[in-house]
DNA sequence: TATGTCTGATTGTCTGTCAATGCGCGGCGG
DNA sequence: CCGCCGCGCATTGACAGACAATCAGACATA
């Protein structure tokens, strides 16, 4: 069987300015809310509009940028519900990962979440939130990667991506940090027990615990009327 | 509170382009496999090239089609060992969309529940494969839209579309249809009871149940040489 | 047979153009 | 002073034409 890790695959500019658009979003660079007007895409990235164009349906179709009629792509906004709706799906989707990589991931890769463990584990409190989140997101590859289910791998990449700014700020919360290094600590203890029961409900204890943080600050941001992100494309009704 | 029921939304031509060439996929019009040369769905909608490429990212980002470098899009193809996945996913979504349904939705919808299974019951064996996949369609369009959660429903509508064609051919097995009503009827039973968890491992049991027919006539047509679809794109390796 | 080359067709991308739509601004009247 | 109306501008949606890069298949050659 010949090694696919030689192959290269051409990678149309399209692309490019997907995975760059991707991650300008989900890391915040552009705010919720915000117009991503076409031109101005066209400059920044320094390619023509058909390429933003398309690149712009791939984020409308994962959900990241929701487009209006006649006024262009916005950078998507998550409600509290729509919070709460997430965390409901990403539980039995990453439940459903940890099963399957307690069933079917190598030994190697067993090892390697292991390791992402330890070293989120060995965050101390004040740490970088972004250096915190890319590495529970290295856990995640892992996570995904080895549960050999590519449908469940896109799904919840989707939704992670979709509510990374939610998770960023509930990642950071130092009160949280040793609960969350505890939880995966028992997703990571069932892995290597092979115990894919264990697995998958220490997972979906993580998420419910998660969500439970999460909706907690989303109702005290509510409730201070703190930093609520812009709405603008609200001026007129419009179904959605 | 105004009714949104009568509010518009001007549908771009992008837009209807995107719901034809997805329902034309699903229905196998084209069939797995097949070239989506642009030119060609651009004399078979009668608009340009930029509409029909952004209709396609759509479907790309749905995983309707994939598109090789250099090569355009095709249809995607549903191998056996990618069905088990869905099927994996399928189960765990279809069984939290049962339980949001049992727990959220309004004694309307519940009936209304009701009254599509009714339908399906009444159906003789022998019905038309399309007639009763249409009929399992709106049974999930219920169920999807009553349990409040429109991620949900937006990623199990994405499975179920993604193997219609599977559904088509277990669905219209004769011998299988029985058993199928039995399962649907003991989640609208276990709706009507309120009782989530019910509902929860009905709709498991069912996918289960599905998936095991489904492997089962996928892997009679691998024995007998059946139907396999064109893979034409397979000319060259490319990392996927 | 195996290898190298050529060619036609298709994709990826850019540019320019035009109609339709939405937003903001200023004028007008009360 | 305030609210309403209408106009102009900017942006989106869609089209057509063009060109380089790439690919598949036929062809020629050793």
């Amino acid at each position: 069987m010949p090694d696919d890790s030689l192959q290269i695959t051409p990678q149309p500019v399209r692309r490019q300015v997907e995975e760059r658009l991707r991650e300008a979003i989900i890391t915040s660079r552009f705010m919720p809310g915000e117009h991503l007007s076409d031109r101005m895409l066209c400059d920044l990235f320094g390619v023509s509009r058909g390429v933003i164009r398309e690149a712009v349906r791939l984020l409308e179709a994962e959900g990241l940028v929701i487009v209006v009629p006649n006024r262009g792509p916005f950078v998507a906004y998550l409600s509290a519900a729509e919070a709460t709706q997430v965390y409901e799906v990403r539980g039995v989707l990453e439940a459903l990962a940890g099963h399957g990589f307690a069933e079917r991931a190598s030994t190697e890769e067993v090892a390697e979440l292991r390791a992402v463990f330890e070293e989120i584990a060995a965050t101390r409190p004040g740490a970088d939130r972004m250096a915190l989140l890319t590495l529970k997101r290295r856990f995640y590859d892992v996570l995904l990667r080895g549960c050999r289910n590519s449908y469940v791998a896109r799904m919840l990449d989707q939704l992670l991506n979709r509510n990374s700014q939610l998770r960023a700020t509930t990642l950071s919360d130092p009160t949280r940090l040793p609960h969350t290094v505890e939880e995966i600590r028992r997703i990571v203890e069932a892995v290597e027990r092979r115990d894919a029961e264990g697995a998958w409900q220490a997972c979906r204890d993580h998420v419910a615990q998660a969500a439970r943080v999460a909706l907690r600050i989303l109702n005290e941001r509510a409730a201070t009327g703190g930093p609520a992100p812009a709405r603008r494309p609200a001026a007129r009704r419009r179904a959605g």
